[in-house]
DNA sequence: GGTTTAATGTGAAACAAATCACAAAATACA
DNA sequence: TGTATTTTGTGATTTGTTTCACATTAAACC
């Protein structure tokens, strides 16, 4: 676009927090810019490029293909985050083909390919019931980190991280919100 | 199940928090136990049930039928926590029904709809580009939450609360700590 | 009934994060 | 070349949250 210069004030207006904190974040990362002169996009661009591993392609699977995993295989943003959808797992590998480049296995194989590709990572969209278990399997075969759709508090190793995402809570919590708003409370969240 | 008293400690290794925040969070919304006998089931259930609103059916919409959409359309838990979707909507409103007992709405009816069923809070999963636009239109039509799929920050009035939920971030941000956790280094995030 | 034990409830202390405030530096301009 | 201005970078301060510690209470068990 041109520009070649951004100032902390710049990127906060443009995301929602203050000049200082986007100074703080940057400094803790040693990106430093020019006093007067701001941050150079274009040394910006690469340093967050390799601070968020954007540098090299990640490996990772989507287990469990229902309405939520489908819509995940077919999301678009993970090209531009260099994130790569190697395989998709669930227990009816006939489940239709979301991405003809991306194969759905059967849950059977987990193993051999999180071991073939080397995934570290692993998206789980499998009912609730099932998480648990499949999380096990998961671990066992070398995966890292879990991005977790399910209500379930997943019990793993201190090496493994755990991301969970509620969509359930997500949606409850602006209710929530929206109605000690009316009530003319604080809000505390 | 049968259970009737439940302690601090039990909801702890159940939700993986400590007990004292178990103890804190109870107490700041004056649900108290008894000492040495922990707090009733009954009354937990209950005061929960009324602070979370799962008293009284929420209406909401989803406004953009694409695959996110779509997926939450047939998201199972809303049930359960007594939120009801009264109406979803895209610009093609052809785009086959998810759900036989919810209509597609065209986009030029969310006015209406939104008046008509008093609806406060919209989940947004509508395409980046029309996102601050489509926002715009639930704010005047009397939206006061919204839930963003969207990466973008979203300009609202101080009345309302929005919550920003970044599938793209989420998933990045594990990748990241898979890396950082293997490079040794301790985990601030 | 008296004693022991196990729990709550909450101030105080420790910790973490955001904001403030300002010196240092670099640009712009006279 | 010198002065005014703008922006960074970061210690110091404030604010907010979590953990600690323990007095208080109620159950359980002799």
């Amino acid at each position: 676009m041109g520009v070649t210069r951004v100032y902390s004030h710049t990127l906060a207006d443009e995301s929602g927090v203050t000049p200082e904190q986007v100074r703080k974040d940057f400094s803790e990362y040693h990106i430093r810019g020019r006093r007067r002169g701001g941050y150079s996009t274009e040394d910006l661009l690469s340093d967050m490029e390799a601070l968020f591993n954007r540098d090299k392609v990640s490996n990772i699977i989507l287990v469990g293909m229902g309405n939520l995993g489908q819509a995940l295989a077919r999301f678009q943003q993970l090209e531009q985050r260099a994130i790569n959808v190697v395989a998709t797992f669930d227990v009816d590998p006939h489940k239709q083909k979301i991405r003809p480049d991306v194969q759905v296995y059967s849950m059977d194989r987990l193993e051999e390919i999180i071991e073939r590709f080397r995934v570290k990572v692993a998206i789980l969209t499998v009912p609730d019931i099932s998480a648990q278990e499949v999380c096990n399997e998961l671990v066992n075969a070398g995966v890292r980190g879990i991005v977790n759709f399910s209500p379930v508090l997943l019990k793993v190793p201190h090496y493994v991280v755990v991301n969970n995402v509620n969509l359930g809570d997500e949606i409850e919590s602006i209710i929530w919100s929206v109605q000690k708003m009316r009530e003319g409370q604080t809000l505390s969240l």
